[in-house]
DNA sequence: TTGATATCATTTGCATACGAATGAATTTGA
DNA sequence: TCAAATTCATTCGTATGCAAATGATATCAA
């Protein structure tokens, strides 16, 4: 309890108080849903990066997407993996440096850079898809496959 | 369905083997855990800085963590936070600069960096963790009491 | 039509996050 | 006891992640 040292009668006033607020006047940093869901993110990158050791999850995110809708612009993209316009731009040039994406512009519209999968990146996407269904097999492991399912349920209203 | 442009015969193969292994053909990014856990963590940090304008999640877990448990190494700090050891040496550096911390080394084990919450420290935590109740409780929002602490209870699983 | 808005992309600056290498200090074990 | 292993901290390099400012282009509306 925490308010050990405190007098009997001050007890009294306390409990009472504790019976309508619940509330434990401790702050537990390891209870709060910021620092749990941090830690398992933390948690699933590892486990990402034990089974693709080449690729960082936004990567592998960004080739995945466009491997499913085909060419899109890169802002388009970014909002279809969650990621803003400057975290996207990183993640596309670097892709582009090895070669798994190709730019191009916007016929039409100039403003827009268009990002596709190079025969390399098509390859890379579908020899990896398997294993990142290992990675969330091996992500959800602690739990059964009923709790599996209503964590997901459950963590898809969060996010 | 992912299948359907294949003849009559294949079909009826198909949905036997779907009948055993219920997977899709497609990957869905949207519904990996790990991407999923990427967005609610993103979310949270949101509603983290809208609460909490002038410091960062990490930075309120390092005095959080300090005020509950008092003077520890920085390493040590790092462990009971879950950030490694370079992680956590910026974090410091960046709270001793404000002078929410303060650094002073340990008499008998000279490798040791002791940190410690200032007098402005601490009375930012206590002024701060009444608004860390309210980024959880917003956090947790979209579900109700009980989905909640089912969640916490599968989250805590994962982690 | 044209001036105000909005969109797309880039750049800069700051803050995690972690692997790997390094050096100093401590502990272990033969 | 003393060499090997471990621990603590630092530094470097790379990769998200986001706010804010900027410039180019496109769209909207009076």
């Amino acid at each position: 309890m925490g308010w050990a040292a405190v007098s009997a009668g001050e007890e009294v006033r306390l409990k009472l108080v504790e019976a309508e607020e619940p509330e434990d006047n401790d702050y537990h940093l390891q209870e709060q849903v910021g620092f749990i869901l941090r830690k398992a993110h933390q948690r699933h990158v590892a486990i990402f990066a034990a089974h693709i050791a080449d690729l960082t999850p936004p990567q592998f995110a960004a080739l995945a997407k466009l491997h499913d809708v085909g060419e899109t612009s890169q802002n388009q993209l970014g909002t279809l993996i969650a990621m803003d316009a400057a975290t996207v731009k990183g993640v596309i040039d670097r892709l582009k440096a090895r070669g798994l994406v190709e730019l191009s512009k916007h016929e039409v519209d100039k403003r827009r850079l268009l990002v596709n999968l190079t025969v390399e990146g098509r390859e890379a996407v579908e020899r990896l898809i398997p294993l990142a269904r290992g990675i969330t097999e091996e992500t959800l492991a602690p739990l059964s496959a009923k709790e599996a399912a209503t964590f997901m349920r459950l963590l898809a209203k969060l996010a």
